[in-house]
DNA sequence: AAGAATTGCGTGAACGATAACGCATAAGTA
DNA sequence: TACTTATGCGTTATCGTTCACGCAATTCTT
């Protein structure tokens, strides 16, 4: 790999001169810059990262918008894990971060925490933005200086210009989930517990699950709400549905608060599929009791370490990354669980 | 962070002492050694990766031993995908290697190749090795110098120094198998199709997956044998299997020629379930078209990756790696595959 | 006791990039 | 004309290591 010194060499130029013809900082003949420029072009030049970032004074900061860790059934917890290791690993590189959680469910709160972002804009290189909500993360992003890079996690905002969007298409996961579902009920009549206030994840994936049982007639389907803001809103829900509809042989909740459901069907003693989403703590056990069957789990520890992985690589690289990422949506079973965690 | 030119100033030494110390270079008095280690575990230090292979004239040589790419229906090019991407980012890292592919179906193949390696064994600093002759690869790995690290892949050799094991736990990856056989067919009665020559993964496998039925008298299972180093032989396998069982409702592949018993599948023209493994090209394929219901993927591509980013881990930064990574059993169907490719 | 070998320690040149600085020469201004 | 300012380019210190080298002081030879 060729290095600025051979460039220079080669270019009958100083180091310096290739450096500044590199990063554009001006005081170079356009005729030399040309010339350096071919070269550079030949030989494929690549910085050397490791040289780049001893030598380089600069440190990066990012900022973290998401939501409080244990909102969602303790979900955001798993994102801020990959993403704290993404960040661990990134020390040597310079790169320093900095959390500005918010209430999921509290314009005001996000609204300060974006405050909080703007009053330190100047100081911060990039940003990490799950906008889960949608009305004020919109706002928000207008407010940004233009040169600011930002990438989504986990939700996305249309005609933005975010660097790039890390999730699930959950469309295609609740579709997933009713696969499972229809497997484990042969098409029996199944709920859906829909997570209110509205979210555009879980309408899509409700979506994606009413669709895939729309070819399949005589497999009914149900949807209820739960409030995902009242821990035991999903619980309720559960009994309500388990009371009212002796004939129901599965029921698939759309988010992390599985574990309430399964703490209903438990309950009820009788024999109910059971699919839920994400690896939190409580879903897990319930899993593991053999209650839930299947948890679809979209990877959201390496979403958060993508995603900030990324924010490096296109701040501090310049690298042009790409414009989505969609996780995989891994099934979750008792038999394959052991190997998921962590 | 502390650095070294720190560490001397607080031990009143100079910095090529500090150096010396902690390499164990010799040439410093017994005194000032103690007196220098004990300030570097008080600022509990930590040499800056980036700076030591910048400066280190040490170039970095690990001998790939894994079958050839195209055996196992094309299974070893996954593994050798992920090897390569992880060589890739280490090159900055001054990382190279070097394949010593072998057929796994010959010894005096490994037997050759091993040679390659031992011929050429003072210059090289680690092995990754996919010991799936076992018995040749016991008796190879006993020739390695004492000093030598070596990384299991795929498979293990139990009582061996290796460093650390990744791959899949097998019989729990039967067991799995069983369990999705298991929802498609109502456990009704399966056929499972054992890789020959003896492989122990394979024999895990058809293993975990006999145990699951056990409890399940009425899901009657059928062990057939066909052999990888045939192509066709799965085929003809399955095709026996379809035209002397009537009644059979499913078939459990235990490697990754799968695809072949898809095509005798689908020539039937009967609904049969069908689980195999891995996601080599034609397998995927046959997933799309539904003829294959579930493949089990043991994230082979990953599994190739964090072998050499944990050899070079291991090796070059000395740390302590854990002595095995069972990877995640990803459970594949046509709603989930897509955004497992790459 | 004179010379050789060993021990203890400091020095300084890499590695490849960043970025400040300095110094000519050229162009613009009063 | 004498000055500032701008342009074009080279030089150099720095980041934190590694590692060869060199030079005393000490110890070992014979």
């Amino acid at each position: 790999m060729a290095t600025l010194k051979e460039i220079a060499e080669m270019a009958n130029v100083s180091l310096g001169t290739v450096d500044r013809v590199i990063h554009n900082r001006g005081r170079v003949a356009a005729e030399t810059a040309a010339r350096v420029r071919r070269i550079v072009e030949q030989v494929n030049y690549r910085p050397n990262i490791l040289a780049r970032s001893l030598s380089s004074a600069k440190t990066f900061h990012f900022g973290i918008l998401v939501p409080f860790p244990e909102q969602d059934g303790n979900y955001w917890y798993l994102p801020r894990q990959g993403i704290d290791r993404a960040a661990e690993e990134l020390q040597v590189y310079k790169v320093e971060i900095e959390y500005f959680p918010y209430d999921k469910y509290d314009e005001n709160s996000f609204a300060a925490a974006a405050q909080q972002v703007l009053k330190n804009i100047h100081q911060i290189d990039g940003l990490l933005i799950a906008p889960v909500l949608s009305k004020a993360a919109e706002k928000f992003i207008t407010q940004l200086p233009k040169r600011l890079a930002y990438i989504f996690l986990d939700s996305y905002i249309p005609r933005s210009h975010c660097l790039s969007y890390i999730g699930e298409d959950s469309f295609q996961s609740g579709l997933l989930a009713a696969k499972l579902m229809s497997l484990l009920t042969h098409d029996g009549k199944s709920a859906v517990i829909k997570a209110i206030p509205f979210n555009y994840h879980i309408e899509d994936r409700v979506r994606g699950y009413l669709s895939y049982f729309e070819s399949k007639p005589s497999a009914k389907v149900f949807v209820f709400e739960a409030s995902s803001q009242d821990s035991c809103s999903f619980q309720n829900a559960a009994a309500q549905i388990l009371e009212h509809h002796p004939d129901i042989k599965g029921i698939f909740c759309s988010n992390a608060c599985s574990f309430q459901v399964a703490k209903a069907v438990y309950a009820s003693r009788r024999r109910i599929a059971l699919v839920g989403y994400d690896l939190v703590k409580e879903n897990i056990e319930w899993l593991e009791k053999g209650v839930i069957d299947f948890l679809i789990s979209q990877r959201s520890e390496i979403q958060g370490y993508n995603a900030l992985y990324r924010l490096y690589r296109a701040v501090a690289l310049k690298e042009k990354i790409e414009p989505a990422l969609y996780v995989p949506l891994d099934i979750v079973t008792k038999e394959n669980l052991r190997y998921y965690q962590n």
